[in-house]
DNA sequence: TGACGGGTAAACAGCG
DNA sequence: TCGCTGTTTACCCGTC
């Protein structure tokens, strides 16, 4: 919308030579187009009401100049009868002669667009407040001369200055508008130019690097069109036409803040267009101390080989790289180190023009770091923002650039291994894309529309206790799809539930009174808790006196995801290295030793060495299990094991069960069930501060 | 590129 | 007969 408004905006100018007339149909333009988006899309954007705010303050300066020029008999009025050529001066600006609207459409990036916009409208506020300064002066002028007149004049005047009084508080608006404008342009990152700003710091924030290459191509042949820089494999005036056409459409809207005073077309004039663009450019840094020292040469002397002698020894120059002059805008090639020195005393020994690159080069490094310790600044905020929440675990309390393989200790010293991307309120949200999670919240989700394509891995996701916990309002309120899987939920309305079995009915009241996203599409969501439920193994079918009912064995549950490493290899290889299949034994058996004589007393111990074997050998989805169990409820409660329940009831067929024992991605299971641990206490097995082992 | 896990849809059977 | 429950299969997609 904006964008549009913005090649609305030039379009309209560009097609009518009068500024005045121009300022109509844009903002008529703009109008119709923003009630026709409205209607179209049934509702305005405060960036569209903004704009036509905008516009309709613009249009009600323009009808009150119209009157002022057209209405007024003073003898000052020669004044006002210029106001066509002087305000029109940015509307001249504003139509380049030299290029039509729609190759400066196509030429312009959107947020080149837009930047010309602002600057346009923010160079047309400041004339309008000139002009309306001179104006008011006249007017206060032709007040006291008039004094002695008739009363009826004395009251036209004071119509005249209510009225003065009135486009001075749309002014107001205007520049309050424009601010608002500009800021909201800031925030949605569009441009990064404030209206008092230099040209070329919004020029530099509004392009990005290649445009500002194609700026210095363009000054580097504005400065000497006479005589095109030639350079070797490279002849720059060859392209001269094209970058007039990109400097027209570019630097062109830019300049006019030093404006010509006909409003005549600088392309129009090329020398004394260069020697603006000189003059500009030496202009706004002018004053500029830091810079002197970097530019010590007295000016008019030639480049003394002397002076980069020491550059002609060292085997890199800043300037020269991978065959190419780096000087910017200039690219030449140059096969050699000498090749290039000469090239580099020929082409840009010290004269006027390199002082100014070197001073607009300044400028861009300046932006650059300005725009850097911006985004720093937000970034800084950013973590904050989601680091200082009150209510957030520690688990999440990560410094947010972190290695990949930071990423993977960290997600191997998870205590909550199993577990999600974060929901909008998590802390964990800036790390999610680290982990290469899916998005919280895709826009699937968020709709709730259609298939859910999404893997949400349980091994880069929070532990579904903690983040149900933490954000248990916001699922049952927002229509949003929980990142977990349908086993995972299962299982844990499953252990949330006080005997830890469901009835299918249960679990299903369990996802809707939890999700609103299960409150609709009922037939798809419960069809694929029952394809679960009988799919997975880890889901055991109870059938007791009040039914069937359904509950979880943790040791299916485990073997339901293999253990994987990932992550480093290197990492995953040293760790393996570090502690070896034999040692690995060693814990084994040092906890299986350990087990009989005071494991089942010592769950500390215990913990230490179920981590240790997790460490190596199950994946977090494991690790988090039962620990999920004990967050959820707050403490062990008792309850029947799948082994329990195995002999009094039917449970499902587990062919080749016993092959698996043999694997070593069983032996948190082979553990519990060597040591016939109650399930309790192989809830306490399994929570694994892992920390603790780091 | 294939294996695998997960989601979805659908068909079917048993039961109350 | 209908609805619920449970099982199974197929297909698709994303990840590894």
């Amino acid at each position: 919308m904006m964008v549009e408004s913005a090649t609305e905006t030039i379009r309209t100018a560009s097609s009518n030579q009068n500024g005045v007339s121009s300022l109509t149909s844009q903002s008529e333009g703009g109008g119709r187009e923003g009630g026709s988006n409205g209607d179209a899309n049934g509702e305005i954007s405060p960036v569209d009401l903004l704009h036509l705010q905008q516009q309709q303050a613009l249009q009600a300066a323009r009808q009150f100049l119209l009157q002022q020029a057209t209405g007024l008999t003073s003898p000052s009025s020669n004044e006002v009868k210029q106001s066509p050529v002087q305000v029109p001066v940015s509307m001249a600006m504003m139509t380049p002669q030299m290029i039509t609207p729609q190759q400066m459409q196509q030429i312009l990036s959107p947020p080149q667009l837009q930047a010309l916009l602002q600057q346009q409208q923010a160079l047309m506020l400041q004339q309008l407040q000139e002009y309306y300064k001179k104006q008011q002066e006249q007017l206060h002028l032709q007040l006291l001369s008039q004094q002695q007149q008739a009363g009826k004049q004395a009251k036209e005047q004071q119509q005249l200055g209510s009225k003065q009084l009135a486009f001075q508080q749309q002014l107001i608006q205007m520049q309050q508008l424009q601010q608002q404008h500009i800021l909201n342009l800031q925030r949605q990152g569009l441009v990064g130019i404030q209206p008092s700003q230099v040209p070329i710091q919004g020029l530099q924030q509004a392009m990005c690097p290649t445009d500002l290459q194609q700026l210095w191509k363009d000054m580097a042949s504005v400065q000497n069109p006479d005589e095109p820089i030639k350079h070797e494999g490279l002849d720059l005036s060859t392209n001269s036409s094209n970058s007039t056409s990109y400097t027209a459409s570019k630097v062109s809207p830019q300049i006019p803040h030093h404006p010509l005073p006909n409003g005549q077309n600088s392309m129009h004039t090329p020398k004394r267009d260069r020697a603006r663009l000189f003059e500009w450019i030496s202009s706004f840094t002018k004053g500029e101390s830091s810079d002197e020292h970097l530019i010590s040469y007295p000016k008019g002397t030639p480049l003394q080989s002397t002076q980069l002698s020491h550059e002609e020894h060292t085997a890199s120059h800043p300037l020269y790289g991978h065959g190419e002059c780096k000087w910017p805008g200039c690219e030449a090639l140059c096969e050699d180190m000498g090749q290039f020195i000469k090239h580099l005393n020929s082409e840009h020994a010290l004269d006027d023009r390199s002082t100014a690159q070197c001073r607009v080069q300044m400028q861009v490094v300046q932006q650059l770091e300005i725009q850097l310790a911006k985004e720093s600044e937000r970034l800084q905020a950013m973590m904050t923002h989601l680091h200082m929440r009150p209510s957030e675990p520690k688990p999440f309390n990560q410094p947010l650039n972190l290695a990949s393989s930071a990423s993977l200790l960290k997600r191997d010293s998870d205590p909550f291994p199993e577990g999600l991307p974060h929901p909008p309120t998590s802390a964990a949200a800036p790390i999610t894309p680290l982990r290469q999670g899916p998005s919280v919240i895709s826009s699937s989700s968020l709709h709730g529309v259609g298939p859910i394509r999404r893997r949400n891995s349980d091994k880069y996701c929070t532990p579904i206790a903690s983040e149900l916990a933490q954000n248990c309002e916001f699922y049952k309120n927002a229509d949003v799809r929980p990142p977990f899987t349908y086993a995972s939920l299962i299982r844990h309305a499953i252990l949330e539930s006080p005997e830890r079995q469901l009835t299918l009915n249960e679990i299903y009241n369990w996802f809707t009174r939890m999700f609103a996203y299960f409150r609709r599409n009922t037939a798809t969501w419960k069809n694929a808790v029952r394809h679960n439920l009988s799919l997975h193994k880890c889901f055991v079918r109870v059938e007791n006196v009040k039914g069937a009912v359904w509950t979880v064995d943790e040791v299916e549950y485990q073997k339901r995801r293999p253990p994987k490493m990932t992550g480093s290899p290197t990492l995953v290889k040293n760790m393996i290295s570090g502690l070896g299949f034999g040692s690995l034994n060693a814990s084994y058996q040092a906890a299986l030793a350990e087990s009989n004589l005071s494991l089942l007393n010592s769950p500390t111990l215990m913990n230490s060495t179920a981590a240790s074997l997790n460490m190596l050998h199950v994946g977090h989805d494991d690790v988090s299990s039962t620990v999920e169990q004990v967050n959820s409820n707050g403490s062990c409660s008792p309850g029947l094991s799948p082994q329990q329940y195995g002999h009094q009831i039917h449970v499902k067929e587990e062919p080749a069960e016993l092959e698996e024992d043999s694997r070593p991605m069983s032996l948190i299971a082979s553990v519990t069930q060597n040591l016939s641990m109650p399930s309790d206490d192989r809830d306490m097995e399994e929570e694994l501060p892992t920390e603790e082992l780091e």
